[in-house]
RNA sequence: GCCCCCAUCGUCUAGAGGCCUAGGACGCCACCCUUUCAAGGUGGAGAUCAGGGGUUCGAAUCCCCUUGGGGGCACCA
């Protein structure tokens, strides 16, 4: 007993996916909230998978569901901690469908107490029930027809080869809790119908093993999405029945699509392996979720991991829902890329980078691109030129481009010629950013030029584009002799239009 | 249709009766810096706190109603 009340003193949470879909970005806020919750109070965090429905369960999903938490940063201290392998924790196992015998148990319990009873009606009965109720504006639900079956119909329906489910008889009370986010919730059972438990195959449904293994693993709050505030009084009733203590239930408020809808795969990118791949930081996606619902109520902003733990509060937690603002992330998603370390920067820049590109050069490359970089994935993009072969370089070219406004052509043409040759002598070794930047400079002065008229033919014949990294870092790693002949190609290129030269 | 929940700038939010002529951030607009783009700096527009009633000396903050929005109503989770 009062090892008991001492585990019950215990806060104990638990995120329980179900692994039907890869990690959703609400599963993966849901899980932080969680998570939060119990690093803050030294609580113990639970996963469990919610593998119930065979058809539509992968462990590959299962896989992205975990090593996406994982990358989250985010950890469990009982549960898989891989993908179908090996259970952490007292309660094992960690997975629906290895506890069937268990659900299998509590249903016998709740029939022999009388607090359930096989249903034998078929969908398309069920289904006409529904519609009438709907169009005689009443709430949907069963109608009890098979509670009282006498053992006479249940043999008839037994022989005519029905299986019949199970269906849990709801007490018609109102009941209500003190959710963690909405304070007092209230609702009246009379309004549900007894719901099934059990397939009519023999396989439990959700409402019923939530409450079988929350119970089991002493869960002591129940912290999940807003739109399980509906299941949650039957729930309650379900705990009664089964002679469980309760937990508490929090509910949180939804992550919303632009336009105020449930955030949904349709309308939004909601695949959390998603945002991986193109290059966001855990640790700006963690900031970011963390902050969709919640705030410390100050003005500070940028929080790490364990920043967000140590200030977490359940009850700070707003109930409107929030909109998922990608604007806001990819501002987050720099200011992280911005802390990081050249080195940090550049190791985690290396999958999103041409196998051209040498971990020496992505070290070199950083500066470049560190202040305009949204996600790791546009590095590709940014400094694409750099691995780009000369053969394809001449190809980038229009005349148009390779002139500075207000000016012609031909002045374009000698300006570059004229760079071209006072380049050229320099040796490999002096081809590096800062005297190449002089001796430009000197060139526009001595031609009565603005600088970047100068430099804007250049940044076109060496990077392709008139929107580039800096101009001279860039031509000191794309290296003299290309820089050289690439200045070539465009100078063809201006000729080529027939505008002098 | 039935039930439940919610409601501060476009968005994320601060705000727990007087500190609010409502603060911050993102986005947006200017300007500065500047070799482009960014980043950074400065400034600006942007919310009669959904509306209406109360309670109170005093309400964004408490209560009620209305409106609007959302979620749930499965032998899915």
């Amino acid at each position: 007993m009062l090892a008991n009340d001492e585990n019950r003193a215990q806060l104990r949470v638990r995120m329980a996916p179900s692994p039907t879909g890869p990690l959703h970005i609400g599963t993966a806020r849901t899980s932080l909230y969680n998570y939060l919750t119990a690093r803050h109070r030294g609580g113990t965090f639970v996963l469990r998978i919610e593998d119930t429905d065979v058809a539509r369960s992968t462990t590959d999903f299962e896989r992205d569901i975990i090593e996406g938490l994982h990358w989250l940063g985010i950890t469990w201290d009982e549960g898989p901690q891989v993908a179908g392998g090996e259970d952490i924790g007292r309660y094992a196992p960690y997975r629906q469908s290895q506890r069937l015998d268990r659900y299998a148990a509590e249903a016998e319990r709740l029939l022999a107490d009388g607090n359930a009873y096989r249903c034998y009606c078929t969908s398309d009965e069920l289904e006409a029930v529904r519609r009438k109720q709907e169009a005689n504006h009443e709430p949907p639900r069963y109608s009890g027809r098979c509670r009282n079956l006498g053992d006479a119909e249940r043999n008839a329906f037994e022989a005519e080869g029905r299986q019949g489910a199970i269906r849990f008889i709801v007490p018609p009370e109102t009941v209500s809790w003190d959710d963690l986010v909405r304070g007092e919730v209230e609702f009246d059972n009379a309004l549900l119908g007894d719901f099934v438990i059990v397939r009519a195959d023999g396989s439990p449904l959700y409402n019923f093993t939530v409450v079988v293994d929350d119970a089991e693993m002493q869960i002591s709050e129940v912290i999940r999405g807003e739109d399980h505030i509906s299941n949650t009084p039957k729930q309650i009733a379900l705990y009664r029945a089964l002679g469980y203590p309760l937990p508490r239930f929090g509910h949180i408020p939804l992550i919303l699509n632009p336009d105020r809808t449930k955030m949904s795969k349709r309308k939004s990118q909601t695949a959390m392996d998603e945002y991986r791949r193109q290059g966001y930081l855990p640790e700006a996606l963690v900031n970011f979720l963390a902050f969709l619902g919640w705030s410390p109520g100050t003005e500070e902003e940028i929080f790490s991991l364990d920043e967000l733990a140590e200030r977490f509060e359940l009850g700070k937690v707003h109930k409107g829902g929030a909109i998922f603002d990608k604007d806001r992330l990819d501002y987050l998603n720099g200011v992280y890329i911005r802390s990081l370390s050249d080195e940090q920067l550049a190791l985690r820049l290396r999958p999103f980078l041409p196998d051209a590109a040498a971990d020496q050069t992505v070290v070199r490359l950083v500066p470049l691109l560190k202040e305009r970089l949204v996600r790791l994935g546009d590095a590709g993009e940014l400094v694409g030129f750099l691995f780009e072969t000369d053969a394809t370089v001449a190809s980038w070219y229009d005349g148009e481009d390779l002139v500075p406004k207000k000016r012609e052509a031909a002045d374009a043409a000698s300006a570059l010629r004229i760079v071209r040759d006072e380049l050229s002598p320099l040796t490999d070794a002096d081809w590096a950013a800062d005297l190449l930047e002089s001796r430009c400079r000197g060139i526009a002065e001595r031609m009565g030029w603005k600088p970047g008229d100068l430099f804007k033919p250049m940044r076109v014949a060496i990077t392709g584009r008139s929107v580039s990294p800096p101009l001279f870092g860039s031509m000191e790693l794309v290296g003299r002799e290309h820089c050289l002949r690439r200045m070539d190609d465009a100078l063809a290129k201006l000729s080529g239009v027939g505008v002098g030269a």
